[in-house]
DNA sequence: ATCATATGTTGCAGTCAACAACAAATCTCG
DNA sequence: CGAGATTTGTTGTTGACTGCAACATATGAT
């Protein structure tokens, strides 16, 4: 239950404070005061408070070229406070420790040869685990409460990983997918912070998709958009069920195909150009039903889908115009991901971020 | 900009009290200090504040059965905060005023021949809506932002229902649609309480559909159901696209229709057996994409789609089971409401109470 | 009838944010 | 180069709120 009392506004008020620099950076105290509409004083007394707490530093003195005393610049202490977050996809893992403010301390990466993932976490994240507020791993396929249900990418089903990684790093992790990790960050770290329900596509091995409301990732946010039926009584999936997107957009099922695709349409290969605008037609008709159910404002194609937006956007839109209404096609923005390939492992720390930020209040 | 400082502690605990009551009934003052984790003096004064301002009602002396002093019961006072609600079909209106608590304490319709439902509302609402702190419309159709973006039922696209009610009444208006108020109206009085992630789905001249996540309705969580697009290319459909599930099913467009159905159906009329398992195929097609797309924990059947899936169970379930993973299914009840029609206006009621509710934070 | 039990009430203490007055640091204008 | 204007940090005070403990009150149990 959460504990009331005077000291609870105390807490919040820290806890809006750090949220507040870490989400956009060195600020004065001036600036502090103004976005979080405490007093002078109370600023004053919140820095103060989290100063010796290690937290935060104050830089004194930077003259801002105005009239006036120059207010003390407050910046987070990335030490103060860490996030292990991992990506995991099946040809490798990725790993970054992350500081308080979003400035990425550590990072590695280790390729997968037929060894378990979950070990390779426990190696490639060696003793820094430990010492993190969270760990965040983020895997494409579809997570419920730690547990991976289904992923097509990594052929598991049912697989308990937050157990797993607890029992090999010796902590509690978190589970989010790739494509709702992607989404956050690329909202929290990219540039698409002014969108209110952001839609995140994310070709790996399998298609993932993750939906991330005013910020937030949604519970239950992870679409398995490979799993849409596009042709019903289709060709067989390895899911079981007939006629998947992942079924039959699988011409190209890793990064390597669609450039082969595309530098041979380039060059005039019909049946290149042909199977690309298929594979665009197939997902803007996913996409149909996934924009009619969800709502978003802005789609982002990431991993391959990228270049398979890139090369095939006019089948895309013209599939996605034959199957939504006009009034949610026409706030619709089509665009690719900023972040590159970092998106996930952004996102995943920015969820750990979010729960250790959560927890100060 | 919140306003902050201690005052703002007492206005959320007054909120929370008053939320706590308006949804779980009446209850005692021991019940209110378990229930909000404060101080037994701090409900004290609390509860005296409110009602010193008329909002709630205490009566002493109520035995419990068992020892120790009894404790004051409280309750809502319905008069003290009223919502208008309305809900607009193609045929009718109805009205009702709520209390605080969730008392009805006007009830009115009015059929439509003809005349324009904005008139029927400023009509049947009478002087009432003028004194309700909330008034709420529920419109079966895409809303966004107080616009009804597209109703198949009305005939509607982009009619600013908020502003036409606005200047019809003197009053301002919330919109919502149809299927998510009744999704908020189950869940809050219905015994959908549980759910975590409610899809209500509303069958009228068209066919809607509603998101309630944790109880809230989502931003964006209003879906046209009746244009998933269930046939690529398929039948024209009044919205102009093609294959739409409406366009497709439009055998059974009227409750009478799908009555006579399956009163035929029972009667052993192959043809109409026949039609209502292709329109429970059809319908369950276009769930299993809003299923993957929004993984609901339950679903409800509203309207005249209550009768289809009384008479169909069996198509839509199976149909669903071709279209939807092994764990998304697994986890899914499908039901029928328990508010019957008055769902969408009771939750419409509540959406009023929700921002009556954040008003007073 | 007395005691145990549960709850309302009251006065007090601790904490917090706002406010105002003052001190400090910078810029601007003559 | 210096005085005033301007903006911000600092400090002491004030009003408000919740928790706590002691006491009062109302019921059931013995």
């Amino acid at each position: 239950m959460a504990r009331t009392g005077t000291e609870e506004l105390r807490r919040r008020n820290r806890a809006a404070l750090v949220e507040q620099l870490h989400r956009h950076g060195p600020q004065t105290r001036a600036e502090l005061t103004e976005a979080l509409g405490l007093n002078r004083s109370t600023i004053g007394a919140l820095a103060a408070d989290l100063a010796e707490s290690g937290h935060l530093h104050e830089t004194t003195g930077r003259s801002t070229g105005s009239a006036g005393r120059p207010s003390t610049l407050v910046e987070c202490v990335p030490k103060a406070a860490t996030v292990t977050a991992v990506e995991i996809r099946a040809d490798r893992v990725r790993f970054a420790l992350v500081g308080l403010g979003g400035e990425v301390l550590e990072r590695a990466e280790t390729e997968l040869d037929g060894t378990d993932p979950v070990e390779a976490v426990a190696v490639v994240t060696g003793g820094t685990a430990r010492d993190a507020l969270e760990a965040v791993a983020a895997v494409p396929g579809l997570v419920d409460a730690g547990v991976v249900a289904h992923s097509t990418e990594l052929g598991w089903a049912g697989r308990d990983l937050a157990a797993d990684l607890a029992s090999a790093t010796g902590r509690a992790w978190q589970v989010v997918d790739t494509a709702t990790a992607a989404a956050v960050g690329e909202w929290s770290r990219g540039d698409a912070h002014e969108s209110v329900k952001l839609l995140y596509l994310h070709g790996g091995r399998g298609l993932t998709a993750g939906l991330v409301a005013d910020g937030r990732a949604q519970r239950g946010g992870s679409i398995q958009l490979g799993h849409i039926v596009v042709q019903p009584g289709g060709r067989e999936c390895a899911c079981g069920l007939r006629g998947c997107l992942e079924a039959e957009m699988e011409v190209f099922g890793y990064a390597e195909d669609i450039e082969h695709a595309t530098a041979a349409a380039g060059m005039g290969d019909a049946l290149a150009r042909d199977g690309l605008r298929r594979s665009g037609e197939d997902l803007g008709r996913a996409l149909g039903a996934v924009v009619t159910a969800t709502g978003p404002d802005e789609i982002l194609f990431g991993g391959w889908l990228r270049e398979l937006y890139l090369s095939a956007a006019a089948p895309v839109r013209s599939a996605l115009a034959e199957t939504t209404l006009p009034h949610l096609r026409s706030r619709l923005r089509l665009r690719t991901p900023v972040l590159g390939d970092e998106g996930a492992l952004i996102g995943a720390s920015e969820t750990g971020f979010a729960a250790v930020i959560d927890g100060m209040r």
